[in-house]
DNA sequence: GTAATTTGTTACCAGTTTGTAACTTCTCCG
DNA sequence: CGGAGAAGTTACAAACTGGTAACAAATTAC
């Protein structure tokens, strides 16, 4: 679980991320509206903790362009007797709120609930585009040139899912074993076989593989 | 909408109640743990507002029951300083929590926006659409085609109720399990012949099932 | 209390998916 | 040119999956 936590008070964002780290999460921070912005867009974090004070662009436009865009929970922080704020953030759509000065604990109480609840009716991907595949890692199907979508078995849909991902990158045999077979468990020989199934799939032309290109001795790529 | 409002400091109850009706609450009240247990079973209201500080039946009590059952968004309300009991309440599932004294406003937005946050998954009585059928909730009816409505079991009903909320999405088997059975009971081959059984009752052709939809591996959909 | 319905359990079958191994083709390099 | 290693191909068996069926236990209705 990625936390992002955005607050101008240097010492307070440093409380939060000791908590949120003890608590588990991995932390990432942000002093300002706008750099939060950014990390957001780069880090995409599984909850934003977001103080509504802050320079360069007020927490409530942090929160309304957010919202505008997806559903992260976003939890705000504000200072007691400004709740005409706090009113505002939860209509832009936050999801929680803590008033300062609270307890480690609360915080870590909140932080659960919130994402217990989103988690609850949104954990569904958005479908994944590379080259002209489209997967649909849900129904394990791919559509190819925007033709009609091809079933996938549930491995064939892993190694699409991780190659596609990573679109660009060679990945090693190892770490696309990883990913299907989880560690500790499938070789080389059953990843070549799964390699030549979803190829048979997806690729029109075998003897010219389009889409899975092979790097002898290293491991395989969606270019 | 319809909200319990449950205190036992009257006058407070009433400021409650009186706010809530303003925004357009159906409210109804109780003044002790049993009784709010009592007119939530006679009531089934859409939101529970929850003093933790009660007579015959503590609070925490009357959340635990009553999560235990379904998942009416429930706040909790607080003096400051019980941060402990706050906490628990959260883990029992309470949806959100207001620490006294508040402003009416704060009530309100608070209300709404856990309601806003239940509805997604939990829309309330009232026909459920998809495709064509259409299901009476209430009642534990199915029509087919706007044909004569079919009764079907509490179990039946459930299972079509979660798919139908969630249509075009997807069901990993266990998130229907869970639902249908609750958590930590029920398994893949009781969902299988209940699957079975939901089937034979609306689909014509069993060969070729129209509505309930099986993705290998992963879980059934309503497409 | 008995009968009917609903629910849980188990078994079976057909179709699919996956693992395994042998064999072929390709490619690189001496 | 030829051989070794890597990747692709083929074939087959084992394991798994979901649908179906029959029956027992539990619940509800009468």
């Amino acid at each position: 679980m990625k936390a992002l936590v955005v607050d101008d008070d240097l010492a307070l964002a440093d409380i939060i991320s000791f908590t949120l780290r003890r608590a588990g999460y991995e932390v990432i921070a942000a002093y300002d509206g706008l750099m939060a912005i950014n990390r957001w867009q780069d880090e995409s974090p599984d909850l934003i903790i977001l103080d509504l004070n802050l320079p360069k662009l007020d927490g409530l436009e942090v929160c309304e362009k957010i919202r505008r865009n997806d559903d992260t929970p976003i939890i705000i922080l504000s200072v007691r007797g400004e709740e005409d704020d706090i009113v505002k953030g939860l209509n832009f759509g936050a999801d929680d709120y803590i008033v300062k000065p609270f307890s480690p604990r609360q915080l870590e109480a909140r932080a659960e609930a919130v994402l217990r609840r989103s988690n609850n009716h949104h954990q569904l991907p958005g479908p994944l585009h590379a080259h002209n595949l489209t997967l649909d890692i849900s129904r394990c199907e791919v559509a190819v040139d925007g033709k009609g979508p091809v079933k996938l078995t549930t491995l064939e849909c892993k190694l699409l899912e991780v190659l596609m991902l990573n679109q660009h990158q060679v990945l090693p045999f190892d770490s696309i074993i990883d990913h299907v077979w989880g560690p500790s468990a499938g070789d080389r020989a059953m990843l070549k076989q799964l390699v030549y199934r979803l190829r048979q799939k997806i690729e029109t032309d075998s003897s010219h593989p389009v889409y899975i290109e092979n790097i002898p001795g290293i491991g395989y790529t969606i270019a």
